[in-house]
DNA sequence: CTGAATCCGCTCCGATACTG
DNA sequence: CAGTATCGGAGCGGATTCAG
C-alpha cells in the first residue's frame, strides 16, 4: 500500500520543488533546449549546422545546451577523428520519444498564430478601455 | 500534411528568429508557463490554489505568467464579484489542446528519471576519467 | 570546426510594501 | 484574496578570445 509520506523527495512529480523530476523539467522546459531537440528531429546534425538551423542561438548557449542534453542522455555526441574536427549530434532513444511532445508544441504554435494575435489585440483593447 | 523537406535551410516556423511564431514559442517554452498549464489540466483553479500546486513559484512570477497566458488566449481569467475577491483560472479551448503536449513532456520526465540519473553518472564519470 | 573561459551588460526574479 | 509597483541582487546570456 502506498502510505502518505510527508517527505517530498519521494514524489517524482514535476509539480514539486526540489525534486529530481523538477530539476530535469527545468532543463527541458527551456527555449534553446526545446528548439535544439526540435531541430534534431530532422536527423543527425553537425554543430555548425545546428547553429544555423536554430536561429538566434549564440555559440555559447548552443554549446551549453548541448552539454546539458548530452549529460541527461537526451542527445548523443559523436566525434569524428578528422581534421578539422567534425562533431555531430543526434537524439537518443528516449530523446526521440521526447521529440514527439516537442514537435506537438511547435506544431501547436504554428497552428494558433492567428488565434493568439487576435487574443492579444482583444486583451490589449480591453485593457486600454478599462484603465482610462 | 507534414512536408518533410530534405534541407531544413528554409524553416518557416519556430526555428526562425524574429517571427511571431518564435515570440509565442518563447512565452510557452518557459518553466512556469508550462507548469501552470499542466496544473490547470486538472481543472479550474483559484489563484491561491495555483500558488500551492505549482511549488516554488513566487507570487510575482505566477501573476506575470498568468497575465501572459491570458493575453495569448491560453488561459481564461474569471472574477467573482464577492468579498473577499475570488478569481479562478482555466484553460481555453486552444489551451486544452496545448495541454496534451505539456502533459506529454511532464509524463516523459516522470518516466525517464532513472534513465537520466544513470546517464548523468556515466557522463560525469567519463569526464573525470578523461581529465585525469 | 568545435569548445572552453572570461568579461560584463542586462534582464529576470524574489522580497517587500501598498491598494482594492 | 488578488494584483500592482518598486528596488536590488543574482544569474542569464552575448561578444570575444584562445586552445585543440
Amino acid at each position: 500500500m502506498s502510505n502518505q509520506v510527508e517527505s517530498p523527495a519521494e514524489a517524482p512529480d514535476v509539480m514539486r520543488a526540489n525534486t529530481v523530476a523538477r530539476e530535469m523539467f527545468d532543463r527541458i522546459a527551456d527555449r534553446w533546449a526545446l528548439l535544439v531537440i526540435n531541430a534534431l528531429g530532422a536527423g543527425t546534425l553537425r554543430f555548425s549546422r545546428l547553429h544555423e538551423v536554430v536561429e538566434g542561438v549564440s555559440h555559447k548557449m548552443l554549446t551549453q545546451t548541448l552539454r546539458g542534453l548530452e549529460r541527461d542522455g537526451i542527445v548523443r555526441r559523436r566525434v569524428h577523428p578528422t581534421s578539422p574536427p567534425r562533431v555531430d549530434y543526434a537524439l537518443t532513444g528516449p530523446g526521440a520519444e521526447l521529440l514527439r511532445a516537442v514537435t506537438a508544441i511547435c506544431g501547436w504554435t504554428r497552428d494558433h498564430i492567428t488565434h493568439i494575435e487576435t487574443a492579444r489585440e482583444e486583451f490589449d483593447a480591453r485593457r486600454s478601455a478599462e484603465v482610462r
